[in-house]
DNA sequence: GCAAAAGTGTTAGAAATACACCCATGC
DNA sequence: GCATGGGTGTATTTCTAACACTTTTGC
């Protein structure tokens, strides 16, 4: 069998960051055609040597300068037609970054890099707006089965941040007091010796994601489920 | 910037059937290097024009001639070594057969393929046995949350079927009553006027998956569950 | 003292689990 | 008539869902 293949192989990833109680995705402006100036995905082609992973990193790095907290393969997109230019097949990652790491993407200075509210997007270049509603229906499923939220917030965090961030998402009422006790029966949140005010209204209580004992229980056939 | 990509791209397809109460998976004979005579899944070369999907399809008609009933893509698998030969990434799927279309593949003029039952695989070629591990761990997930099981049984089962379709899979002991009790309550299964004998103890009545009932109940926000 | 958000328990209904006996057939 | 798998109901426990008042702070 011959193989005379001419595809190329490019990662992209789906930025997301939780800031101001919404949800907001990461987009780059295009400096060339096609869709030149429309605003696209960060990624970029792999290396012939390097993994998926290693390459959604890299053009992370090089294109947005952000922090990322969680990484995963979201899934593979390659109809023929997706790249005007020529075949080309795109890994799709989904990644979750936390708000101390927003400044960060504003300060790089390669394309124009900008946070959009998911409920405001632009128009984007290529197949990029179905790969982000594969990401969006990914993070809204995980966050039930998996605490991928904890990814979205400060180490420290209020117990009501971490309320709204799911009530946002899920866009959902929850009810306040059966929540808490749900996640606290879990037992994978530290109370901390810390408060913090908004300014108004009582001081509440920070909190922390205790990952090691998640993934200790978890082991031990814990199942988070919101 | 200059893209000089030598990456091959392929797909591979975890094609699982079930058949005498036990998993089982679907394997052909490599003829050539390197692996020559292991065992491998069935796949191969991403064509110029052609989908990815449309890739899994036809090579699982020229390797296989099996009857896909589900098709599923699973995830990327890119790490720069798995190929010892060049660079090539592999879309792996999965896939689930009916029992009906178990002779189909022993009867290919192709290389030799044949079902391996899940607990007695032999040595795999590339890095084909991490694509089954991973295949397995979402067949099993999916199991539980969408009513895939009902692609690995013929048109017709018996509920005793559906039944140690899970217990077996899941690898737990299931209570009859009470797993009966809540596949009915979901009202997808249709019983059929038509009984089967397995020679021994009272015949047992057919049953048939209602899959527009399914999907009907699920866009008005039904979940299955199990 | 009042506006604003934090923190906290109880109760009723729903769902999950545990459990055992009779039925229809082949031999 | 006995061995084999098919078919069914009830009681208990557990989980879910609904619901409102008190506390702490800033102004």
């Amino acid at each position: 069998m011959t193989i005379s293949q001419t595809i190329k192989v490019a990662v992209d990833a789906v930025v997301f960051g939780y800031r101001n109680q919404a949800l907001h995705l990461l987009l780059i402006q295009r400096k060339l055609q096609p869709y030149e100036g429309g605003w696209a995905l960060p990624g970029g082609f792999v290396l012939d040597n390097e993994s998926l992973e290693a390459a959604v990193q890299r053009e992370l790095r090089e294109e947005t300068n952000v922090t990322i907290n969680y990484l995963e393969q979201l899934y593979t997109f390659g109809a023929p037609e997706r790249d005007p230019r020529f075949r080309a097949i795109a890994v799709a990652y989904y990644a979750l970054v936390k708000p101390d790491a927003f400044e960060i993407a504003a300060s790089t200075d390669a394309d124009d890099v900008r946070w959009f509210d998911i409920n405001a997007l632009p128009e984007l270049a290529f197949d990029h707006a179905e790969i982000i509603r594969h990401a969006l229906r990914r993070l809204r499923n995980k966050l039930t089965y998996e605490p991928v939220g904890f990814g979205l917030l400060s180490e420290k965090f209020l117990f009501s941040d971490f309320e709204k961030l799911y009530s946002t998402l899920l866009n959902k009422p929850i009810d306040r007091r059966n929540f808490r006790k749900k996640v606290m029966s879990f037992g994978i949140l530290t109370e901390l010796d810390e408060k913090r005010s908004d300014g108004k209204g009582r001081p509440a209580n920070l909190f922390q994601f205790n990952e090691d004992q998640y993934f200790k229980m978890k082991n031990q056939g814990f199942y988070f489920e919101l």
